[in-house]
DNA sequence: ATAGCTGTCGACAAATTTGTAGATAAAGGT
DNA sequence: ACCTTTATCTACAAATTTGTCGACAGCTAT
């Protein structure tokens, strides 16, 4: 009675480099979420606000959103390791700061989920992005160069370092907080910031040592 | 012509049980490869050389079956952790040892990335299962009675030594290979070992000094 | 304004996946 | 032998998910 037509529905356009950002936002939460496999159109196009023939459109397929979200999010990680490093000195107290930074800026964003999933699922993690061999070597130049050891270390022993400490760091944020209750550190948040300070004195110890 | 019977299938009847104990099998591949959300009972079903309602007539729903793989292997790593570390006695040269047998029992039997797949998909894998507040507190003791340190260790820092263990074992099942591709450590497998042992040494420092 | 480009959506199609129903056959007991 | 039990299968159904198609509508240029 009332409408001849049934809806006149306000249709918003935006322009294809927006839609992809806003189609890419929400997908890299589904991505930390559930995973790779996990990402259904559906859902993405629901969290995103669009259909999801509208998530076809813009991407192609499937598969290749998901192979954009996760060059997306690999470059995302990158730049922030790249930064945490940067902003910090090589000064063994901020180590500890650094880690923490790290630590928090992986968690906070899902990235530490994200390359779990993505190593689980056998995708390549490896290429330009978060390749550690450069940490390793400007850790290694710094060590030697305060020598404050009495044998010559050797770059092997640093990059075994780096890996525990990137390890704890990625798999930490998604383990840390379970296995910390269940050894009885208590289930509160602070107790994953106290491993990571306990972990980086460790690590100093070491590199020192 | 030939043959006025289409088919004279052979058909094999198990008992309940056995059958029920060769889908878990073939269910339990299927975990450890693509995690819980991705397993597939037809997948399972060709696995295990049936049809896929045989395996809802054994258990019920995709969902039970689920639940019921996990169990069986939160039970059969419990058993594996809990061997290990009785076969070794307190010994400190023991402690790498115990370290590589963990290590390669959750490797080879991919209980390492079934345990990274419940976290990440956040089903609860506490309980009984794989309490480590019973590895701290035997750790602990034996620590206070060795008495080699000049200061008291706190539960603590025993404590954080052990889930940094812990860490190493599960997530650097997953993530030790990549990180050590990518860390310059060389791609070949004794690496892995090689990081264990380097791994094993340094907690025993800690735990020592 | 008007026309073209294209972002957007509703409706449909095809494939996958979980679950159901009925028939069949393999074992054991009587 | 016969009957009961139940493990197993084929065939089908319902829901999900990815992808396609055609129409519509907003933006820009002329």
């Amino acid at each position: 009675m009332a409408k001849a037509k049934p809806k006149a529905k306000p249709r918003r356009r935006l322009d294809a480099e927006t839609a992809r950002e806003l189609i890419l936002d929400a997908t890299e939460k589904r991505l930390a979420a559930q995973g790779p496999s996990g990402i259904r159109l559906q859902e993405v196009a629901a969290d995103a606000g669009v259909s999801h023939p509208t998530v076809l459109h813009h991407f192609g397929s499937r598969e290749l959103l998901v192979k954009a979200v996760i060059a997306r999010s690999l470059h995302a990680i990158n730049l922030t390791l790249v930064e945490a490093i940067n902003a910090s000195s090589g000064d063994e107290k901020q180590l500890e700061a650094m880690m923490e930074n790290v630590a928090t800026a992986l968690e906070r964003t899902g990235h530490a989920r994200v390359l779990m999933w993505l190593t689980l699922e056998g995708h390549r993690v490896d290429g330009a992005e978060a390749s550690l061999s450069t940490v390793v070597d400007a850790a290694h130049a710094l060590r030697l160069s305060q020598k404050k050891c009495a044998i010559r270390p050797t770059r092997e022993d640093t990059a075994r370092t780096v890996v525990l400490g990137a390890l704890a760091l990625v798999g930490g944020a998604v383990l840390v907080p379970a296995l910390i209750e269940n050894a009885g550190l208590g289930k509160d948040a602070r107790a994953a910031i106290h491993f990571r300070s306990w972990l980086a004195r460790l690590l100093i110890t070491h590199l020192d040592a």
